[in-house]
DNA sequence: CAACTTGTTGATCGTTTGATCAATAGTAGA
DNA sequence: TCTACTATTGATCAAACGATCAACAAGTTG
């Protein structure tokens, strides 16, 4: 006779409930991926009725793509700043892809492959995932704009540079999903392909 | 009044059956993704009971398991022989890279991704997920060691050549999954990287 | 203190899913 | 031809999902 008990939430304004709804959607998410978000498993985080998350979402579509882009924009804040002091855009970059690779960073690149998969039926998602590419490619094109400023990288089309790293980075965290083991090495294995596509020496993109 | 009509399915060996059970399966996974692998969406495209095809297979965990290794282990054959008659390990790769990221395998695409995030559910695919991994890096490592053998290329770790180039592979059509429109930029991007992952000089990759 | 507002809930609906099983109807062998 | 075998099916189940709504109750206002 272990019922769950709730006896009944606590009244709380609209603000604030809504900010503990999109918080527990964050936590489901972060744990299980976007796949798992749910009207039912969003209110068990927060013991509350699944009815009252749908009273605050007008439908789930919405509800994920938010939740979604909550995430990964909170991790473009963080990774940014984490650089954003180091002197150099070759040392920015150099730290960029030693975070970004060192394979503490799974339940964020399970939320990325499940968006683009999920995008394919959830157009609001996709039109999320886009912006936060966006914002990506804009943050990497700062970099390697900066850096061709200074001197230390040289191409003649930073756009695509920009949208390649993205696109290395992504894909070996991907994989990094099934494959374990091999979290150590992603980081060093990038640095030549990435000093090829920015005219720098061997070596030089990790010295430092 | 309109039903969907079906007398009876004809009677077929189970070797026949079987056969056709899979063939129906990936051709729904080509269209729709793994993710729509379904006792009921298979059954429909060959005009039989849902109950037929869990006959077949133990439970869907495996069949789409074996579905995803039965598309991707073709793609890799029909890539393979593409590139199997060129000259040069050089040109191979070149080639390979061009047909990889030329924009017309987005449904291969979103099998590999949907893989990716489902092999956290579904060990069986897990598993399937990995050996396909290793197939593709040890096609890619025979392309690198070959031109490593041939002066053409030079690294000092061609298997991690081959995990980044196909890490850079997937990530890059991940991102046309959601991304379009550029889909013709995706391999002319990747050149320059791949040149200086092995030791080539500027543009000798698309060279002839 | 009464009337009103509204945050919250239980109940319920319609779908979709994987799975099971007794019953049916082709097929092959004696 | 009769019998044994088995491929195939309809019916059905439990679970999980998004969604809706009348009803309840905790605040707020007069």
């Amino acid at each position: 006779m272990s019922r769950p008990v709730r006896k009944k939430a606590e009244r709380k304004s609209p603000a604030e409930r809504a900010a503990e709804i999109a918080a527990a959607a964050r936590e489901v998410a972060v744990e299980d991926g976007i796949s798992a978000l749910t009207l039912r498993s969003i209110a068990a985080r927060i013991d509350v009725a699944p009815a009252l998350v749908a009273h605050y979402e007008p439908n789930m579509e919405s509800l994920i793509a938010r939740t979604f882009g909550g995430i990964v924009q909170a991790e473009l804040i963080e990774v940014g700043a984490l650089v954003a002091d180091l002197a150099t855009p070759r040392a920015r970059l150099s730290h960029l892809l030693d975070t970004l690779l060192d394979g503490t960073r799974d339940d964020v690149t399970l939320i990325w492959v499940e968006a683009w998969a999920m995008g394919r039926r959830n157009e609001a998602l996709a039109q999320r995932v886009r912006d936060e590419m966006d914002d990506w490619h804009a943050f990497l094109l700062g970099i390697v704009t900066a850096g061709v400023a200074e001197g230390e990288f040289e191409t003649d089309d930073p756009a695509g540079v920009a949208w390649q790293l993205l696109g290395m980075i992504d894909g070996l965290n991907a994989h990094a999903l099934v494959r374990w083991g091999d979290s150590g090495e992603r980081g060093s294995r990038i640095g030549h392909a990435v000093e090829g596509m920015l005219g720098m020496r061997r070596g030089a993109l990790a010295v430092g």
